[in-house]
DNA sequence: CGGGTTCTGTACCGCTTGGTCAAGAACCTG
DNA sequence: CAGGTTCTTGACCAAGCGGTACAGAACCCG
């Protein structure tokens, strides 16, 4: 029973780099060849240190939680419910907007995010949802000049609340939440209305 | 000049089951042999009507933008602003949880989604943003308990609303929305809160 | 009916995918 | 140094991927 070879890498290292690479390229748009070359190491050190792809996307999920996705853990220990919240959200837009890490939030990027070669398709998704957004925006400007909206309300940011809910209902509802939950979400999203 | 032998399969109903499939499997997720076997028909076929398989998604995004995404293009023509953003989150709730199609918006589960093999890592996935949700719920029972939130509130919708909020935000970083604009989008979700 | 055209079905292509085998190198212990 | 253990390396595997070639069937027009 002898200790055997030292393995050349460090275990902790290449997962923070199969992070990055699942946060940037999601689950199945990862192949194998992109995570060995991120992690520096070839494939059956890979299969040795961390199992399979499924088991290496659990750890670097785990690593993610403790490592990234902080404020999730931290809001549970704020003083107040508001504070909470708050540190809840303020949280999840510095996550998502660090200079070095990939864009968003692992835990919608891991599917919203695809392979390399579908680029295109993943623009036109994401032009889609943006084209969605700059009618509302046109229309709550044009509610702001007719005072409908007002005077101090800014039509842009305005657009951005009421879309960004409507993709936060639609990943619940792929998450299998009800429709009446739902309509009580809207409820609540719609008293943030500008008086 | 003569006619040639007509298709034997309606491509506008065919259309309509790759927009299912790619609603429920996502783009990179829908392999062509889950497509045809949906559409009826086979490869060439496909590829005769409606070119590659990035093409055919195009398409399955307009139609489904005319078909599926209505409340999209009604919400413009509300008659006032608060109406326009009702209008497009009941939409959200109700083409998101249909009875008949996958649950979800095309544009999110189109990347969201993942093949029939990661069913696993999806499920995965879903836990995790639920356990988020599920410790949020928790302080928000205790700040009821103790004062903090108003006898009325539900801290489960409340909660409900805050991860929606957070998930609006990943989606709305990974297109590409800055910092600054996210925080707005914050401060605007906050004035929601209960007083 | 014959010629031209377009669709359908099968079989196939090259390529990439996740995953493994077997040989050799590097280490620890005795 | 010898034996056992573990890592690294490169080649390899079956299966699935998106996409296509080709032959035959079904139609329209003259």
């Amino acid at each position: 029973m002898a200790g055997g070879r030292p393995r050349e890498f460090d275990v902790e290292v290449a997962l923070d780099q199969a992070v990055r690479v699942f946060w940037q390229r999601g689950y199945e748009g990862a192949a194998l060849s992109d995570l060995t070359e991120a992690m520096g190491i070839n494939r059956p050190s890979l299969y040795a240190a961390f199992g399979n792809k499924e088991s290496l996307f659990r750890k670097a999920l785990e690593r993610y939680t403790d490592r990234q996705a902080v404020h999730v853990r931290d809001a549970l220990g704020c003083p107040t419910a508001r504070a909470a919240a708050e540190r809840m959200l303020r949280g999840a837009v510095e996550v998502s907007t660090q200079a070095d890490c990939p864009a968003g939030c692992l835990s919608l990027q891991a599917g919203l995010a695809m392979s390399e070669d579908a680029v295109a398709t993943r623009e036109r998704l994401a032009d889609w949802r943006r084209t969605g957004e700059a009618g509302l925006r046109e229309r709550f400007e044009r509610a702001r000049d007719e005072g409908d909206l007002p005077a101090g309300t800014d039509p842009g940011d305005l657009a951005k609340f009421v879309v960004a809910v409507a993709q936060g209902i639609s990943v619940q509802a792929a998450d299998g939440v009800g429709r009446e939950q739902l309509h009580r979400l809207v409820d609540l999203a719609l008293t943030a209305w500008p008086a």
